[in-house]
DNA sequence: GGCCAGGACACCA
DNA sequence: TGGTGTCATGGC
């Protein structure tokens, strides 16, 4: 008999507590993020932001007006800098052209829409999309990784086979459509699988596996 | 020294 | 639609 989402949520939550993401000082050093995590570990982004930070150039206009191999450079620790480089400054300059330079105003969109421009920006998937919704413009989008997708299939809950767009009706039909949850949801995924679920399961302590509590 | 990380996208059949 | 290659650094 499997648990509820919200019981799952229950347990992580009561074993691990709040998680507090995301953690930025802004919604642009978010966004950031999310596009810098791609596929790679959170510690070298954290390279990558104080890097920015030192620099002064983690704003909209900093990043709008310093070219792509200088923006590689500062970013190199996270991987795929050439990419991420023209990812950040794509973003950017979207928001310049098609908003006037308003963070504000396109993050103030209603969320469906929102989620459908982001995903228009080239560079921007499904999981970035939802973290920036999420977490940077605080709607109840919920994010989906491949954590989540090991977590449920070895729970039984999904296939094998992932598919973003399933998991996420999942949790978005069954959950309350609550911020707070959705962050903390995502966030306490993460901490369980990089703890307990990467590709070689260390199954022992997880407090989904009650049995060995 | 190999494996993997808080993905996305192009290209192929 | 499903499978595969590419992008790249650095921690463990």
């Amino acid at each position: 008999m499997g648990k509820s989402l919200e019981d799952i949520f229950r347990r992580l939550f009561d074993h691990f507590g709040p998680q507090k993401w995301w953690p930025a000082e802004s919604q642009f050093e978010v966004i950031v993020g999310a596009i810098l995590t791609q596929n790679t570990s959170w510690k070298k982004v954290e390279r990558a932001i104080y890097l920015l930070k030192q620099e002064d150039r983690l704003s909209m206009e900093e990043i709008h007006k310093i070219d792509e191999e200088s923006l590689g450079i500062l970013i190199k620790s996270c991987g795929f800098f050439r990419q991420k480089a023209k990812r950040l400054k794509d973003f950017v300059n979207h928001i310049f052209i098609e908003w006037g330079g308003s963070l504000e105003d396109f993050l103030n969109q209603p969320m469906e829409i929102l989620r459908s421009n982001l995903l228009r920006i080239k560079g921007i998937g499904q999981e970035t999309a939802d973290s920036i919704i999420l977490y940077a413009a605080h709607k109840p989008s919920f994010v989906v990784d491949r954590y989540t997708h090991r977590i449920m299939f070895r729970h039984g809950y999904t296939s094998q086979r992932y598919r973003y767009e399933t998991l996420r009706s999942l949790f978005m039909s069954e959950l309350p459509k609550d911020v707070y949850l959705f962050q903390e949801y995502h966030a306490l995924f993460v901490r369980l699988g990089k703890e307990y679920c990467g590709k070689i399961p260390r199954c022992h302590g997880c407090p989904l596996q009650e049995d060995v509590i």
